[in-house]
DNA sequence: AAAACGATCTACT
DNA sequence: GTAGATCGTTTTG
């Protein structure tokens, strides 16, 4: 695994394409000392133009205010009393990003169990977008951090062994507009 | 100031 | 499958 993050240049792209191409990188979350790990299953491209299910369609508020920042930036935001995770993209001042809605934990395991205050082993730990900040203790404290310095959250690319998953495509999760369009991307094992 | 809503989750049947 | 919890943001009065 590579000990950078993904550099500014990786998020300075169309939605769908960075949507595509984090899935089989790694999320990190330093805490502590301490390193939480997953690789990224799934996540949903929301963009710039056109996209009445995005947060940034009816314009830029407070809340949606870093949907609209610098690609590289994290967008944190509140549903149904927990937190959702994007990770904003394009270019500055228009409104583009993509919701990670699920990781496969592979380093710190036992503390993501903790952190979900889970009481069943088996259950699941990072699958879905409130599930995973749970698991990695991401806030609104990390809305508008920056991605691309590498410390407390970052992403870094993986393993480019692709033949060993593929990637495919599905409408959105709980959007009720645009469900023509198919902007979720989900990482497959093949076999 | 109050109420409604939501890119959700858990627990239970 | 269904019901209820949960709380910041937005809208309404």
């Amino acid at each position: 695994m590579d000990i950078a993050p993904l550099p500014i240049g990786f998020y300075a792209r169309s939605t769908i394409d960075v949507a595509r191409e984090l899935i089989g990188c790694h999320l990190v979350r330093r805490v502590g000392g301490r390193l939480l790990v997953g690789l990224i299953v799934e996540t949903e491209a929301y963009l710039p133009r056109g996209d009445s299910a995005s947060h940034g369609y009816r314009g830029r508020t407070n809340s949606n205010a870093s949907m609209f920042g610098r690609p590289g930036l994290s967008y944190v935001y509140p549903i149904h009393a927990k937190w959702c995770f994007n990770v904003v993209t394009d270019r500055e001042g228009v409104p583009a990003a993509v919701l990670i809605r699920g990781i496969e934990p592979s380093l710190g395991i036992a503390a993501m169990i903790r952190n979900r205050g889970l009481t069943t082993a088996g259950g699941v730990i990072a699958s879905g977008p409130a599930r995973l900040c749970q698991a990695l203790l991401i806030d609104r404290s990390f809305d508008g951090w920056d991605l691309t310095v590498g410390r407390r959250l970052w992403i870094q690319s993986g393993d480019k062994d692709r033949g060993s998953f593929r990637t495919i495509r599905t409408p959105r999760i709980g959007v009720t507009s645009a469900q023509h369009r198919r902007l979720r991307f989900v990482r497959v094992a093949n076999g």
